[in-house]
DNA sequence: CTAAGGACCTGTCGGC
DNA sequence: TGCCGACAGGTCCTTA
């Protein structure tokens, strides 16, 4: 489900319930995600304040004087703040229970996600090597034509891989191709620096505009605060084969990159 | 080092 | 209606 655009979205509306309040308990119902939850994260965080809440990437890291909860969504998980006490469903990982009654609930149900620790003075490795934020000025044209010199795998998988750029997953990767009038399939070291400045401003401007609109609703997303993204209706190529291009009406066309479902315009895109 | 493929899971959907 | 295979938002790890 989650790409940077719901995981923001999963923050912010998870933030202010999290936020200055002291972690009651921690129930772990089901500790196997990618890896199992570390059996002593429950005494790291219980009796601790919650300082803050943010994003790496697409993970989201729940702060407190000693450390942080990583969380990652994976393909599937979802965060909730629901009141303490609702019964868990099936796929109900983990409750983190506040002082306020509230509590955020993880479900997760093909368990690609994790839940970790960091102690202050570390970072995991897991985020070590995670490249630039998509937003941020570090990821600019002349780093992206940096990345993509002597590179010889397509542009989709380059942007795609998150030691390059983190958060840009399927849908915003055939989206930003799109907008940047670039062939996915195309070798990375072979695009012009000027279509690469190009596909920079695209990358920002559609994951900018995702998060505006509290990200895409695919199939059972929701945020935070349970109110469903808007951005699927607008969406140009993902999901969209062999329906015309909203540019030129050509039919937009299927091909598997990387073993992901790519849609691209063969007029629009080259 | 790079690039490609497999692996990890469960649920849903389309086709027969 | 029921079963079976294909596919789904991610990304680490192994192999060549």
């Amino acid at each position: 489900m989650p790409e940077l655009p719901e995981v923001e979205t999963s923050r912010a509306g998870i933030a202010p319930h999290l936020q200055g309040q002291s972690i009651s308990r921690l129930v772990v119902r089901r500790p196997r995600l990618r890896w199992p939850i570390p059996a002593d994260l429950a005494a790291r965080l219980e009796g601790q304040r919650v300082l803050a809440v943010h994003r790496r990437g697409k993970y989201l890291l729940i702060e407190v004087a000693a450390g942080a909860a990583l969380l990652h969504l994976g393909m599937s998980g979802s965060v909730r703040i629901l009141p303490r006490g609702t019964p868990a469903g099936k796929h109900d990982h983990v409750d983190l229970e506040l002082e306020s009654g509230q509590m955020l609930r993880l479900t997760d149900p093909r368990r690609f996600g994790a839940l970790l620790w960091q102690g202050a003075d570390e970072v995991h490795p897991l985020l070590a090597s995670l490249g630039p934020e998509p937003l941020s000025e570090a990821f600019d044209a002349e780093y992206l034509v940096r990345c993509c010199k002597g590179r010889r795998g397509t542009i989709k998988a380059l942007i795609m891989d998150s030691h390059v750029v983190v958060g840009v997953g399927n849908i915003y990767a055939n989206e930003a191709l799109y907008l940047a009038g670039i062939d996915p399939r195309r070798a990375a070291g072979r695009i012009a620096a000027q279509r690469l400045a190009c596909l920079t401003a695209a990358i920002k401007s559609v994951l900018a505009r995702a998060i505006e609109q509290g990200g895409t609703t695919l199939r059972d997303f929701v945020g935070g605060d349970g109110k469903p993204g808007y951005f699927a209706q607008q969406l140009n190529v993902y999901g969209r084969a062999g329906a015309p291009c909203p540019g030129c009406g050509t039919i937009l066309q299927e091909v598997r990159l990387a073993q992901r479902s790519t849609v691209y315009c063969k007029a629009c895109q080259k």
